[in-house]
DNA sequence: ACCATGACTAGAA
DNA sequence: CTTCTAGCCATGG
């Protein structure tokens, strides 16, 4: 049946302002993630969906892509994919940089996955509720 | 304006 | 379990 599936609406509830796009995608995506606590880490979907574009998760890696060039710094090592694999590692100075930090932080990576991820993960909605 | 790219994700085979 | 397909959307040439 041609029933349309209705579109979810997230659109960000407190964050955002009124419709005005004034900072660029990656602007958002570079504050959120310098939210993001140590020794905890999310994935680009959780982010993505914080920002309402849950299914532009590809944005947000991008986003990433100039994390160092922006200022203050942003922990990008902190963000992983939904699985918990760090699979932007390879896109810092060392690729072992960002495990090397996570570890640090006390998040444990094993095989370029974040251990117990599920418990290290936080979500962005909750401390920008 | 069109086409290609990308640190993703969900679903199907 | 692995592998593939398709959707997604902002940026750049």
């Amino acid at each position: 049946m041609p029933i349309k599936k209705p579109a979810s609406q997230p659109k960000l509830k407190g964050l955002r302002p009124s419709g005005k796009r004034d900072q660029s995608f990656f602007e958002l995506v570079y504050e959120v993630a310098r939210q993001i606590p140590p020794g905890r880490v999310t994935s680009y979907g959780a982010i993505a969906a914080c920002l309402g574009t849950k299914l532009s998760a590809r944005m947000v890696g991008w986003a990433m892509n100039g994390s160092d060039k922006v200022k203050p710094t942003v922990p990008a090592h902190r963000v992983v994919n939904r699985v918990g694999l760090l699979s932007g590692k390879i896109h810092f100075k060392p690729p072992e940089k960002m495990e090397q930090l996570l570890k640090k932080e006390g998040v444990l990576v094993k095989n370029d996955t974040v251990v117990n991820f599920k418990e290290k993960f936080w979500d962005p909605a909750e401390s920008l509720i």
